[in-house]
DNA sequence: CGTGTAAGGAATTCTGACACG
DNA sequence: CGTGTAAGGAATTCTGACACG
């Protein structure tokens, strides 16, 4: 329940070209490291890519790991790890809960 | 010191489009309230705006005053004076810290 | 005053491909 | 594998102007 929403940071609202600026990246790279399913930019209805700030910082840890010589399909299997990190973290939390909300009703709580 | 610099809020990341859909404003309300210096978008080297949130945090409070009926020459002196306003409190609180300031190196406070 | 719109041009972005290593 | 580039088209944005009220 506080484990994100930024409001701002997760919005996807800028074109290729400021993330170029922002990265220091080329549209050729950014886009290829979608193609590798690194980032996963918004489409307009008619295709154009929208980044938010997060997919900023992602693609300059990407960068990162790119000048030490990881591949992408590294990067990849990092990123799936990530992920599976969080998704035990969150149910932990759910689970926390439930029992939070057992005992409260129970009436241990209060 | 912690005036503000949330970072990204105040980042010129974003093209008219993208904060037209956010605001729900169209692109010649935007630049219009631009032209009446309500707002103050960035722009490329080639002349395309850019905005960022705290860009659109402000239209949608102009768009809420123009529907009330403001003209948007008192929506500036609103804006001003909420700008006089700031300096004061920026420069009360620079005062402040000057006065701290000296007392330390007086040795009066530590 | 505030906003819509058609006009014409300039800048941005997109895809698929060829190249190199 | 990762990235540059030329190619051609489509979408975006820009300005100045005319219109209406």
């Amino acid at each position: 329940m506080a484990s994100q929403d930024h409001s701002y940071l997760h919005k996807k609202v800028m074109p290729i070209g400021t993330v170029c600026e922002l990265t220091g990246l080329s549209e050729r790279q950014i886009r290829y490291y979608e193609e590798r399913k690194l980032i996963f930019p918004q489409r307009t209805d008619k295709g154009n890519r929208k980044y938010s700030f997060s997919d900023v910082e992602s693609l300059m840890e990407i960068a990162n790991k790119m000048e030490d010589g990881i591949q992408t399909a590294e990067i990849r299997k990092e990123l799936l790890k990530r992920k599976e990190k969080n998704s035990e973290e969150s149910l932990r939390n759910t689970m926390i809960k439930g029992q939070l909300n057992a005992q409260f009703h129970k009436g241990s709580i209060r």
